[in-house]
DNA sequence: CCATCTTTGTGCACGCGTTCACAAAGACAT
DNA sequence: ATGTCTTTGTGAACGCGTGCACAAAGATGG
């Protein structure tokens, strides 16, 4: 998961497990883009292949929620598009709120995934009083003092932070105190909240990070084999890095 | 995950199994901030409060990188970031090209957390003529026609994908092509790729439906047993919708 | 109405990841 | 040096997720 998924106890919700509600998002986005298409129906094979996952895999996950498919035919699209929506809760109207509206935020409020499947961008708060009022995304940034009253009138359950790490955890708490329960949280710090709120983690550096990770490994592994095109990594200044550094290195202390 | 991860075959790389890996930047960071407060050592149960895991986790992840820790004393900070650093790949330059330079590709190449470890944006590309030349972040963005050029001339085997969906593949492809082995893919499509490569994938509108559907069911649980406070989220319009969609709805054909 | 063929739904086995619980190891005081 | 106390490192059990493989179901053609 490019994402880390919040440590819950493995909470598995009306019986559909966490691995699988992950999944449906990426069923539905191929399930419309065949909708689009006036595709009727879809086979789980097609299905799969269409959002990169096994097909076994697939089949099992449409059983938690039912037995919606037809044996020698496969599955109705618009029908599978409605349930999947359905289970998500993108039948109903999500107001989100966007805190910080930094580069980031204003890409966020800018995304237009955003809109397109029940969530609705219902403000944009700043903490910078020189943002107030400035609109973004045709949204006007409001000051951050007024958060509760925003969360509050707008009936707000789902926020997303994309302030700076420093300022994370108390904008967390405060949404939280104001009654948000699921945050989307894009600030480069582990945050803890009470039990009963979801918090989901975006780590751009952290992605990077593992790709590094994997990276120097194959680089590792291609030097040892020296099979195949050199990468475009495999260049210049490898020399003091072993391959795979066994060695004790320096011990402190 | 908010992120998921690619379909890799369990490969578990040099013994170290892909969910410790995805800690690692995890454990890097809290230790960071441990010896930027100078903070000589750490035990495993304070550590793990830090980066939000259980001690016994974190005490096994670290045993696969070898017996880096004191009994009865604790991990040595300074030597834990060298090593996690070593294994992750951090003690070499990374460069990485942003590809797609819209609102979000702007954010990331003024993210701060990209150069400060290891990483280093080499170039910022876009399709569109009009924004050659023209400085972001202050790098100058270049045109996608060269973008060949540019991987080979810059030794970038990372590469990150922020173009709109229907751009993404053509993008990764000559990504590919031209020597890059791990993609970092903000758009929201499923990226194919050939063996070898490694894709991670970061989709704002997936975290979103996932955070709907614990927030549903949440909302749920509480109309059915009326248990605390009411939630911002239960209010008004939920009329029409049962809290527990059982009935057949509409079956179409 | 029957045979055939396609595709679903799922029982089952396997492997990975998590967690508990504890023995071994070392620091530290006396 | 010896005992005590803290904390690591890991064996073992358990649960979840994945994928195979197949029986059941239904469509389709004759």
């Amino acid at each position: 998961m490019a994402t880390g998924r919040t440590h819950r106890p493995a909470t598995r919700s009306r019986g559909i497990p966490e691995a699988t509600v992950a999944r449906l998002p990426l069923y539905l986005r191929a399930l419309t883009a065949l909708s689009e298409r006036s595709v009727p129906t879809v086979s789980s094979e097609e299905l799969a292949a269409a959002a990169g996952v096994n097909s076994a895999k697939l089949r099992k996950d449409f059983s938690y929620l039912g037995s919606y498919g037809t044996r020698g035919v496969g599955y109705d699209v618009e029908y599978l598009v409605y349930q999947i929506s359905r289970e998500l809760g993108l039948t109903q109207d999500w107001p989100v709120v966007i805190v910080g509206i930094g580069n980031l935020g204003a890409a966020l409020a800018n995304y237009g995934g955003f809109a397109s499947r029940g969530f609705r961008v219902a403000a944009l708060i700043d903490a910078d009083p020189a943002m107030a009022g400035k609109p973004v995304a045709g949204i006007p940034v409001q000051h951050s003092d007024d958060l509760e009253k925003i969360i509050q009138d707008n009936g707000v359950s789902i926020g997303v932070i994309a302030t700076p790490a420093g300022a994370a955890q108390a904008v967390c708490d405060r949404l939280v105190a104001a009654g948000v329960t699921s945050i989307l949280n894009f600030a480069p710090t582990v945050l803890s909240v009470p039990d009963g709120v979801d918090v989901r983690k975006v780590d751009l550096s952290i992605e990077l990070q593992i790709l590094a990770f994997h990276e120097q490994r194959k680089a590792g592994e291609e030097a040892a084999s020296d099979g195949g095109v050199p990468t475009a990594a495999a260049r210049g200044e490898s020399a003091d890095q072993g391959p795979d550094g066994d060695m004790p290195a320096v011990m402190p202390a």
